[in-house]
DNA sequence: GTCTTGACTAAGC
DNA sequence: GGCTTAGCCAAGA
């Protein structure tokens, strides 16, 4: 069987089970981690494609502006919604707020909201 | 091969 | 704060 090479798809699902508990990050930002950059889209993709079986956490992951990326009234949104709160992720509407639950890898080095 | 769609983002109005 | 436009990349028809 050859080494499989990793898949785009379990790069991203990694990137994904790496959000710790109680916290959230963009599609954005896991492309990045993820290695495959202004592929945000790719994300969500994958995300879409992930086995109901899995146990990534994919209801940690959000858009940009902090807001669950289904549209509000599906039952995805709330399914979403209810995970994230159980973790203890607080709504503030329809919004997250990032200041508080966006997870920012390696706080030493990463540069996030650099002007 | 081209065209459309998509769990996106940033900038402009 | 919300809608529109443009940019981006990959998968599917």
């Amino acid at each position: 069987m050859r080494n499989r090479r990793i898949n785009r798809d379990e790069l991203i699902w990694h990137a994904v089970a790496a959000i710790p508990f109680g916290m959230v990050a963009t599609y954005g930002q896991i492309a990045e981690w993820a290695g495959l950059p202004r592929q945000a889209r790719q994300v969500g993709y994958a995300l879409h494609n992930l086995p109901a079986d899995s146990t990534v956490p994919w209801h940690r992951v959000i858009n940009a502006k902090g807001m669950i990326a289904f549209p509000p009234g599906s039952a995805q949104y709330y399914r979403q919604r209810e995970l994230l709160n159980s973790e203890g992720v607080l709504f503030v509407g329809q919004r997250i707020d990032m200041r508080r639950f966006r997870w920012k890898p390696t706080m030493d080095e990463a540069v996030w909201g650099v002007p």
